[in-house]
DNA sequence: ATACGAATGCTCGTCTGCGAGTATACGGGC
DNA sequence: GCCCGTATACTCGCAGACGAGCATTCGTAT
């Protein structure tokens, strides 16, 4: 827990593990993570491949192995993982799977600030999520039963999370809405005023004292 | 959708929120902020405050207002949200609002990579994972029930949201964990010799070819 | 044979994020 | 009246991130 990771973007750790297998070429690592689909499950860009191999091969994680040419291609070089470089990919796999970390989606995000817009208009709106939301759920799942002819289930367990906190999401909006049209959602029309006047009620202006537990 | 934002960081709608009430300092919107717990519904990083503030000027979302110093204190700059700056904050707001996106949670990246751990490590890590989130429900839920009688409904909504994400992911992982200890998971001694051996079995490895349904 | 588009494989420059540092002012204990 | 801790208010500089572009090669239709 002490220091930080020396390489801390995600895409290391997705290279490490796959450089693991075998020894690879830069372009090489790109292929398979992309068609193992990892790319959906970190936030990869691939314009940062080069930077980051660099980075890894700087800090010994990586090394280069053989920089040679074939056919008249440009040069490649192909990196091994060190013994540092395994430890530090699970060291980081199981700082990943056991430590919960507070990533405010960009939905909070919104969320925290939908006040500003009128209560009419963020029904509308999470109508258009809600649908979304339903046509990519439809999509995952299925693809997720197309996949488990294929792939054994240890392959598969990200996208059914992925699932799962779809489905939630998707429950907790439908909710949320239906407070929304019922108008069992307290002082709509208050919001409505706020939306029109920008006038917030002076008790709660003092929410600036909102009081917030330690972690 | 044609343009990116001109101001890509978060910490900049929320800028734009909190003075659109009444013009402010950079400092003043800190505290305000800070008071209201916007920083945990963001990614805030106080360091870049001054920059996103400079740019939001520099693309006329705000202006200078009044520059002056008060006692000894450093100068301050007072801003005022522009009419295109207030309309920006709306048309984010919205966009936020109505479009799901694919934010990979560290959580998936680290499901997508445990192949590499034994299953018998993992099931230690998940359930640590879990413990850290049950206290973090309790103490989030809380947390909520001491605010719900200081504060309206419209400002709760954002906890409850992350409360419900998070009993989600509690409940799938107590699904996968119970799955491991009673040995339902399919083939968990071919994960162990994977461990052990670093070989995939080879038809396993043309996983390479994973179809992915286009969004 | 040849032309053209797609794939391969990589580089570069810009932009900005943000951690760490700094400097002053105020309050309150002794 | 002095000192120290804490709040206030910012500045700086480096390290990456990443979009866009470039050069080469291969496949294939003509």
């Amino acid at each position: 827990m002490a220091k930080r990771r020396r390489v801390a973007n995600l895409l290391a750790l997705a290279v490490l593990t796959v450089a693991g297998q075998r020894p690879m070429h830069p372009y090489e690592m790109a292929s398979v993570l992309r068609a193992r689909g990892k790319d959906e499950d970190m936030p990869i860009k691939w314009g940062s491949l080069y930077t980051v191999v660099r980075n890894l091969e700087k800090h010994g994680l990586l090394e280069a192995v053989e920089s040679g040419r074939q056919g008249g291609r440009p040069e490649r070089t192909v990196y091994r993982v060190t013994d540092a470089g395994r430890e530090e990919a699970d060291d980081w796999t199981r700082e990943l799977l056991s430590t919960p970390v507070r990533e405010p989606s960009s939905f909070v995000a919104g969320l925290s600030v939908m006040g500003g817009l009128g209560p009419d208009e963020v029904m509308a709106l999470l109508r258009e999520r809600l649908e979304a939301l339903e046509r990519r759920l439809d999509a995952a799942r299925r693809a997720l039963e197309g996949e488990r002819a294929q792939l054994p289930r240890l392959f598969l367990v990200e996208s059914e999370y992925a699932i799962a906190m779809c489905e939630a999401e998707a429950g907790w909006v439908r909710g949320l809405l239906a407070e929304l049209t019922e108008g069992t959602f307290p002082d709509l029309d208050g919001w409505r005023a706020y939306r029109r006047t920008g006038t917030v009620p002076p008790e709660v202006a003092d929410l600036a004292e909102r009081g917030r537990p330690a972690d």
